[in-house]
Parts: structure tokens; C-alpha cells; sequence
DNA sequence: TACATTAAAGTTGTATACATGTTCTTCTTG
DNA sequence: CAAGAAGAACATGTATACAACTTTAATGTA
């Protein structure tokens, strides 16, 4: 009963677990209010209890499910009210984070920025749509590393993550791509030029998009 | 060797070990860069490894801690530009929270807020910081849980305790509290007429203000 | 002495066993 | 038949046992 077809990433069978119980969250296979039993995961996946509860614990202080104690964990879920206030968050949070990358940025990350835009412009015209939204994640990772601040990237990275879960569904519509290749293009230039206050503004324009159209 | 000299709260020895290990970090009993040892730790509280792994799992989630494969888990604890961070990503955040507050908040709510900001009179003139503490916390996460948004929520709970140990640190100086006191009734003057550019405006001076003079 | 090899101690990763608590079924009783 | 009690089935909470991996100490050799 292997439903674990993973790649190499097999640093623990806690963290396996925990991937596989967030994708089926996310994904929809479990349904806001279903109780999760240890033994039937633990099962399910091939495993024992323990790293079944490790995970468990930890999806708890993701706030995907809730613990009882001596009753179970029930699943919490994201619901399409919590993605509408993420995206408020992260336009506050992106905007700052912007302002700092710029100020902060390494060579080596524009680097590697420019490069993504290149790549990205390239997939555009493919209409690759599954490139376009790794690099895009990447894209937006690098601004947060490049921000240097622990605290925003890890918040910043929860948020991404919890709103995979809205892209998943609309992944292949390529009306936005274009206009949201401008966007990324327009933050990278003012993050080279050291221009806070518009990498601000040119994120927070992309943050809103991205909102209204959310394939990309 | 019972170090645990809890109340009743004694929901899970998972909990008990997740907030005695956290309290360590922020107390700076394990400094950054310490290696925590999971017999070590279960001898230190009576307890065996299961919930001690628990509660180190769930640390990693609040990176507090860092989990190397086969290796350990090493403190990274928080440092002062972190604080200096939070507080920023804070103003942000809360001044949000009190917009969608104002807007949202139930009549309940309000009537706990007055109950609030007449204790804190009481107290600001008996120069009772302890409780002064409590009843910030408590005047705060009012306004979260008014928002009634649950990422939100989830984001400036995990702040704030983040926050409490820069606290800890300036608890007694009285100087500011007659001035944090006006500011609170500011807030809830808004937030009691509905006004929700005036609440946020409020809140983000008095984030500001308790930046600069973090002693309440 | 310096360095490689190997044994040993220590630590984490996982599974299992048992204790405790909860839920559901069934049987009794009014 | 309804309501409640007893017990079985089930799930979680915790402890322990064992396997795998890492680091350290020890041993042997050039």
C-alpha cells in the first residue's frame, strides 16, 4: 500500500507524511471537518504511528488541522474567504519585503533574477504554464531571502504555500501570463536600480493582480 | 527532577515539553546555536522521547529550532534585529487588523474592550505592569479574533509571543504607561465608531510608539 | 608522529507495546 | 419502546525496544 510515489526527498518519513496529509488538504481529499486517524495514515502510507503524529503535530501549528486532545486531529482547511485575506496580507507583506530586497539584494541573486526573467519570457511565448508558476514561486522566494529578515521570509513562505492550493485549480490559464511577465520584469528592474519605494509599488501592483486572475 | 512546576494546563506532555523548551529559547536558557539532545531533555522532565520529539517537531515549525537529519536540532533562537523585524512586519499587520476590526467587531467584543481599557486605568495607576501585560495581551487579540481572519490571526499570535521576550527583558519601566493607556482608548474609541482608517491609523502609531519604548 | 582504519559510545529514526480515554453497541430495566 | 448502564471496540497518549546513522575514541601501521 505504497500511495507514496515520491522522488528522493526521503529525509524522514515524518516529513513524508507531512507532505503527503498537506497535499491531500490542499488538494481537497480531506474535507474541512473530517477526523484523521493515526492507524488508518499510518497504514495508508505504509508506516508506523509514530511519524504519523509527529506530522500530525506539526500540520496542527500550520494551522491545517486541529488537535483534540483524546479525541483526534480534524481537519481545518483553507477556505476561498482565508485565500481572499492572504492575498490582503501578502500585499502588505510583499510590499515590504520588496522595499527591503532592494536595499539588501545581493548580486548574485539579481543574477539569478534576471536570468528567471529571461526564462520566464521564454516559457511565456511557450505557453508553459507549469515552468511559468515554478519560476514565478522562485521568483518571489528569492525577493524574500534577499529581504533578510527571518521572520517575514518564514511568514511569507506560509502564506505561498497555503495559496498553492487556489493556483492549483486554474494553473493552465495562460490569458495572464503575459501582462504578469511586465510585472515581474518592472520589480526586477527597480530592485537592480535600488529603488525601494517602487519596487513596493510595482509588487503590491503585481499582488493585486495576480489577485483578480490568480492563474498566474 | 520535576522542573515543571505547571498549573493545571496539563493538556499533553507534548504541550508541557513544547512550552518549557520554548520558554528556554526565549529565556535564553538554550542560546542560539545550542544542540538539543532528546534523552537529556526527557530526563529533564521526567518524561520519555516520544513527546519530547513531539514538541521538537512542532518548534522547527515556529523556527525556533532547526531538525539536521540524523544529526539533531540546534536552537536558533531570536535575535534583536529579528524584534526589530517583527515590529515593522507588525505595523503592518495590525494596523490591517484594526481596519477589518472596526468593520467586523461584534457588540461583545466591544463591551470586553471597555471592561479593558477601565481595568488598564485602574492599573496604570497603581503601577501594576503585571497585569497591565496580560491585559494588553488580552486587548490585542481581541482585535485579531474581530478581524475574523483566521490567517491573520494565525500570523500576529505567532508574533507576539515572538515578541514576549524582548518584553520580558523592560517590564517594570513605568514611564510609558500613562501614554500606552491613551493610545489603547484611541483604538477603541475607532474601533467603537466603526472608523476604520482611524483605527488603523491609531494602532500604528501605537505600534510605533511601543517600538521605540517596548516596555508595555 | 601522522594518518587511516575500526571499534565503541552516543543520538536520532522508527516500530511496537501498553495504558488511558472515548465512542458505539448491546443489553437490561422502567 | 425509551432511557440508561455495562462492556466491547476503537483511538489516542506515552513509554520502551531496536535499527540506522554519526561522532568520538582507540588501535594499528607506515
Amino acid at each position: 500500500m505504497d500511495n507514496l510515489h515520491e522522488t528522493q526527498d526521503n529525509r524522514s518519513l515524518t516529513s513524508r507524511v507531512f507532505k503527503y496529509v498537506r497535499l491531500g488538504i490542499i488538494e481537497g481529499r480531506y474535507k474541512s471537518g473530517d477526523y484523521l486517524i493515526e492507524t488508518r495514515l499510518a497504514n495508508e502510507l505504509g508506516v508506523s504511528r509514530t511519524p504519523v503524529r509527529e506530522a500530525l503535530r506539526q500540520l496542527e501549528l500550520e494551522d491545517l488541522v486541529e488537535c483534540i486532545p483524546n479525541r483526534g486531529v480534524v481537519v481545518k482547511g483553507i477556505s476561498s474567504e482565508d485565500i481572499d485575506d492572504i492575498y490582503t496580507i501578502r500585499l502588505q507583506l510583499e510590499g515590504l519585503a520588496a522595499y527591503w530586497a532592494s536595499q539588501r539584494i545581493k548580486q548574485t541573486q539579481l543574477n539569478r533574477l534576471e536570468e528567471i526573467i529571461e526564462l520566464m519570457e521564454l516559457y511565456t511565448r511557450r505557453n508553459d504554464s507549469t515552468n511559468l508558476a515554478r519560476l514565478d514561486t522562485e521568483f518571489h522566494e528569492i525577493i524574500f531571502t534577499a529581504a533578510n529578515s527571518r521572520s517575514l521570509k518564514h511568514i511569507l513562505v506560509w502564506l505561498h504555500q497555503n495559496i498553492q492550493y487556489a493556483r492549483q485549480s486554474s494553473l493552465m490559464s495562460p490569458s495572464r501570463t503575459p501582462k504578469s511577465f511586465e510585472e515581474h520584469k518592472l520589480i526586477f528592474t527597480a530592485l537592480e536600480a535600488g529603488e525601494a519605494d517602487l519596487a513596493k509599488t510595482y509588487m503590491e501592483k503585481h499582488i493585486t493582480a495576480a489577485h483578480s486572475h490568480p492563474e498566474e
